[in-house]
DNA sequence: AATGAATGAGGGTTCATTCAT
DNA sequence: GATGAATGAACCCTCATTCAT
């Protein structure tokens, strides 16, 4: 059974090449292995890209509960934002491929994600640090929509990811007293 | 041709339904012409839907250009923002399957469009109502990414396209002198 | 559309020759065209055969029905008794392939065959010419169930058929007064 | 080898339900053991099913011959026919999944019962209870292939079972002097 | 010029069988 | 001797593209 591993590896490796075909005999080829044992020990490509996306996700939703205990919640929220961005652009290539996929592992730990994020949220507002005229559910969904789509950006650059963190977090920040 | 018309006039109708399969037969369907007249007008499937995906994006580029004429380049880059993101949110699958595609045209409809979202963010940066210490490109990538995801997260509401230009236009702001 | 025919043709040869594999592509091979043409013209396997049998039990349908019209119910049954072994004899291989597969056509078409089938019984059976003390619908579902067999039996013989015609018929009279 | 058995047993087992797959993976899964076992044992699928159905022919055989030795010989026809009906519907897949393999001991297995079977009958008619104007071996086939035809009708009932016998017997029975 | 028809390439999946452990 | 793991072959199906009509 560490053939799973090896195909994890593969599909994993494959996720993050932008422009790949992300087929099973791709995958198995990379593995070293042939098409049959992949579907195999899986019981289907969706069980299989659903398994190394996830095996993905759980590192960073683990880190986003650490960063939750460890500091408060807005320290929490800039330094997993940045994170979970380069996560991403490391990634790239995970939410091409993905649409109309089965995913189930996949969107548990993304709503696990999601909260964590909320959580960050909602407890830097209560510091202070974040205005509170703006919804928490869509302020959270705002942040997931917009860390993707700087993550996934082309061509990604640090820079680009530090004028993002930048602009939300001026923008998230308690408007000043006219 | 008249033809063409009738193909890029499926093609636009078939890019703004999620879920749909967008094969040549379909689209052909759709524009009641045989599949093969739909690749013989156009000479394969991504010349077509670059043609389509042009002349859904030409107007939106002539917007802003007419916006930058018509006004401050301020209120230009408000007013766009939010008509760019209804204009991809009525044509969410545009994106979704087109990656991987050759699509010159598209590309340099881009362009265009990226080009004239930096024209609106200069003049407001001259203006003073955008903040300096920001890269200009820098700054136009961050919000065409950000944009494109909001306009295609899911669900999309309007309280989402609300939040993402108060937080993002707030966060564009110069900073107040302490 | 005049190659839906040649597939159906192709489809009908090969069901009956026994030992046959029945895969598209064979029956593609079969009919000079390439396996995904077949399945195009007929949208799936289960179709193209349902239609294939479909085509060849509308006749025998069709002669049942004449039959009834035409002659007494007791030698409608038996004329067509043993025309039906002819023709399930000669498309041996109908049934064994068959099994599993979602063929509504048929299905229906072997419904109205079991509903000739026992018009005919029902009409003897008031003419005094088979025994009345049997169930008509078992009746019915024991010749299909043998008259089946028959044909299929290995090795078939006209010696096979013609005993159990007799045996059947002799079988189903009025027990003589003791 | 007790592996032997505990395969035996289970393909016997899966013989007896409908609708499975009867893989080499399920009848190992169902045997408790690893389908490499299976073939081993066995050299490939086809032998292990000869077996299995072979191990259930056996007895059956037995019975009719013991049948032949306590009773008359019509008596032992009508009792072995229902008890021979009995058994195919209680294994009523056997020859749905067996078309096509090449299974030796199954068929002379068949041979011997159809020879007893033939025994049966040839006593009857000596006993001046089965009708003299039909060929032995025929009837001997008529009888093997309507029986088995009735154990495996859809759906199977007693009725027919009853209504088999009744039919089969009284068209077997000796013409009634004019 | 238009198209119905055809298809080669490719995708996912199943399964009997083989082999290293 | 037993098996988990691996796989080649085979199957059904989709689709962009080609071609004779």
């Amino acid at each position: 059974m560490r053939n799973r591993d090896l195909v994890l590896d593969a599909a994993t490796a494959l996720l993050a090449e932008p422009g790949v075909s992300l087929t099973v005999e791709t995958i198995a080829k990379r593995a070293g292995l042939g098409a049959a044992t992949v579907v195999r020990a899986f019981g289907g490509k969706d069980a299989l890209l659903d398994a190394a996306v996830a095996r993905l996700l759980g590192p960073v939703v683990q880190r986003a509960r650490d960063l939750l205990a460890e500091t408060t919640p807005y320290q929490a929220l800039r330094t997993f934002l940045r994170e979970l961005i380069a996560f991403q652009t490391a990634h790239h290539a995970i939410h091409d491929q993905l649409t109309g996929l089965d995913l189930p592992a996949t969107t548990a730990l993304r709503a696990d994600l999601v909260g964590a994020v909320e959580d960050m949220l909602d407890g830097a507002r209560q510091d202070g640090l974040v205005r509170a005229d703006l919804d928490p559910a869509v302020t959270t969904a705002l942040i997931g929509a917009t860390a993707l789509a700087v993550a996934r950006a082309e061509p990604s650059s640090p820079d680009l990811v530090d004028a993002y963190l930048t602009v939300l977090l001026d923008g998230l920040a308690p408007r000043p007293a006219l």
